[in-house]
DNA sequence: GAGCACTGC
């Protein structure tokens, strides 16, 4: 009970004990609800957002945008909506919408938020997810993800159920907060979070907010590293041997540094005096399944030490409690993108000043931290100040039919709050002219351009499944773009690897990656018809988790592919497309691959290497591809990445020919 | 011969 707690140290424990003897029946002892009740008022009181709360209704109200600096731990998220709707922003029936970039956040937040208010969640606060809405007629404080409020935006172009949006963690910069910003802005009607947006918003009102976060000291190194994972092992060890108990949270660049990390810190431990090698250390990474992921927040066993080493998903995606030390050898794994190859790529970068602070925050959440940055001082100061917003580092066509669906016509004219370049705009324009989604005119085109905004699909997926309906392989279309929608569908471990690819055979298809996710698909379908009828949703669920992992299949993977299959499924129904299956004519599904994906064909070349007809690229098949030795001489892919090599992923074989066939606007016959 | 992080009525 902080509120009681700040009378001071000396006689905290004396008022306790003459608390008890005067009342010895203590409401709190007695009933837990009314106890939970009551510390929840009481840690609301305790948030430095609580002294502030007619301000911030009145400011809200005088101002049509306000830009809200709350620092870590204010209270801001769970706070806001409550003043707002206790200040009667709600009185018209109209509802107070908060965005957040991710999921889990707005499922969290609105859990908690709904408990404080003692309301049942979905009725006054709920929350609205992609595959997720747990909102009712009378919910007036929701929850959601911001890409969910810019597919609302497409039903309603002016948000008119909404008296306030809150865009929380709007210094992410994400691309749906930055389209949403845009959008607001015509709005004129919006309650911002972070701070430099002022400018934009033409000097808005800006109210700050203190936080509640432990000091952190910050070490530089003397001189460069030039080899940071050897300087990270190095600090490992340090922190383990020399400084007081607590866990050590290392930030790496990707899955193969972590590992090998991992793997350096144990043979080094074994070169310790056995007194001294109670240090765990425990991995962690997006692709990792889930029961993995979670031994990061297992507490050590006692008289351990726990080194967790984290990609960029520790930074905000991820909380993990007990962490004293961070180490940040100052690099990050990220997208960029060329407009002129039309080419997306990873490439491992030096943070910004914004994201170390970010870091170095993680060691200060439960008491004071420290923080270890692997690079001079003198270094740090070079940094940019923040991430490039993620807007100019990515292929926009998306974002362009998103705004297009919109009413937003002229893209180079839209003020976005960064403007990507020109180029780049330019070039995502004319992919989508190429994807038949613009007319000459660079309108939306109808029906197509229509239905491909409507799809939740990259551009190119929504373009396959209009044409697949043409084709009559709907059907498998359907489950070839869910598939190609989510994270990698198998899963090797290192140590597995030959197992893994044993697996991975019942499923493969000499045609290619596509039909082999299909075949993926449809065995889990079987698998589940046969063993599970009658069977509970949860057991339905457990038992699919287990065959994956026989199979050596991502099970979050796969249930996120059903997902989306299932609301696709939906959309393409209630557009009136056919819905039909090719049966066993693969060759009738190849064709229409070689239709739907004619912008990404490459052909063999005489080393064995590939040749991208579109942007003359040379290409490498993935060796995750089944493709990977056939090597056909040409082929359709989907994604191109550029780690090491350039390399191309999710291969189906064609025949050249149908390439001047079925997509003669590009490939006009020249022989 | 190899996989940053998020996300979408």
């Amino acid at each position: 009970m902080p509120s009681m707690a700040q009378g001071g140290l000396r006689n905290s424990a004396d008022s306790h004990h003459k608390l008890r003897a005067k009342f010895p029946v203590d409401d709190r002892k007695v009933d837990p609800a009314f106890s939970r009740k009551q510390k929840i008022a009481e840690h609301r009181k305790s948030l430095p957002i609580a002294s502030v709360e007619k301000r911030l209704g009145d400011e809200v109200r005088n101002n049509d945008i306000l830009i809200i600096v709350g620092e870590t731990g204010s209270g801001k998220t769970t706070q806001l909506p409550q003043f707002l709707f206790n200040a009667g922003f709600c009185r018209d029936g109209k509802t107070i919408g908060i965005t957040q970039p991710r999921r889990v956040a707005a499922v969290t937040v609105a859990k908690r938020v709904a408990e404080e208010c003692g309301v049942e969640l979905g009725q006054r606060v709920g929350y609205s997810i992609r595959f997720e809405d747990v909102t009712s007629g009378s919910t007036r404080i929701k929850y959601m993800t911001d890409g969910l409020l810019l597919r609302e935006a497409l039903l309603d172009p002016y948000l008119s159920r909404y008296s306030v949006i809150i865009v929380d963690e709007a210094h992410e910069r994400t691309v749906h907060t930055d389209v949403l910003l845009g959008l607001l802005k015509n709005v004129q009607k919006a309650s911002l979070d972070a701070r430099g947006f002022s400018e934009y918003f033409g000097g808005a009102r800006a109210v700050h907010i203190q936080g509640r976060q432990f000091p952190v000291d910050i070490f530089y190194t003397h001189h460069a590293e030039p080899d940071y994972v050897d300087a990270t092992l190095i600090t490992i060890l340090q922190i383990h041997l020399e400084e007081r108990p607590g866990d050590i949270l290392v930030f790496l660049t990707g899955q193969e540094e972590i590992e090998s990390v991992e793997r350096l810190v144990k043979e080094r431990l074994q070169q310790l005096p056995e007194g001294s090698r109670k240090l765990l250390a425990a991995p962690i990474f997006s692709a990792l399944p889930s029961e993995k992921q979670m031994r990061v927040f297992a507490p050590a066993p006692a008289g351990f030490r726990k080194v967790i080493l984290a990609t960029n998903i520790a930074e905000t995606s991820v909380t993990i409690p007990g962490i004293r030390y961070v180490i940040d050898p100052g690099f990050v794994k990220a997208r960029s993108y060329d407009p002129v190859k039309g080419m997306e790529s990873l490439i491992i970068v030096p943070t910004s000043k914004a994201q170390a602070l970010q870091r170095s925050g993680r060691a200060g959440r439960e008491g004071p931290g420290k923080c270890f940055r692997l690079y001079p001082e003198s270094e740090f100061e070079k940094l940019d100040d923040s991430t490039k917003p993620e807007i100019k580092r990515c292929n926009l066509a998306n974002v362009i039919l998103q705004l297009k669906a919109l009413g937003v016509d002229d893209i180079l004219g839209f003020d976005f709050m960064e403007k990507p370049s020109r180029a780049s705009i330019v070039k995502s324009l004319e992919q989508l002219f190429l994807l038949g989604a613009l007319t000459d005119e660079c309108k939306l085109s109808d029906p197509v351009g229509h239905q491909m905004a409507q799809l939740p699909l990259d551009p190119i997926y929504s373009r396959a499944l209009i044409l697949a309906s043409q084709f009559n392989c709907l059907e498998e279309m359907l489950i070839t773009v869910a598939m190609l929608s989510v994270e990698s569908i198998f899963y090797a471990p290192r140590e597995k690897l030959e197992e893994a690819r044993t697996a991975m055979k019942c499923f493969s298809c000499p045609e290619g990656d596509h039909l082999t996710l299909v075949n993926v698909y449809r065995a889990s379908n079987e698998f589940l018809e046969k063993r599970t009828v009658g069977l509970s949703k949860e057991k339905n669920e457990k038992i699919l988790r287990k065959w994956c992992k026989e199979n050596f299949i991502n099970s979050r993977s796969l249930r996120h592919a059903r997902d989306v299959h299932s609301q696709i499924r939906g959309n393409v129904e209630q557009m009136g497309l056919r819905l039909a299956s090719c049966g066993d004519d693969m060759l009738q599904f190849c064709r229409c691959l070689a239709a739907s994906f004619f912008l990404n064909a490459a052909l063999k070349q005489p080393e064995g290497t590939y040749r991208a007809l579109a942007s003359g690229q040379v290409v490498q098949i993935h060796p995750s591809s089944v493709l990977f030795r056939a090597k056909p001489e040409c082929i359709v892919f989907n994604e191109l990445v550029q780690t090491n090599h350039k390399y191309i992923r999710n291969i189906t074989k064609i025949d050249y020919l149908w390439l001047a066939e079925l997509a003669p606007q590009y490939y006009c016959m020249q022989n």
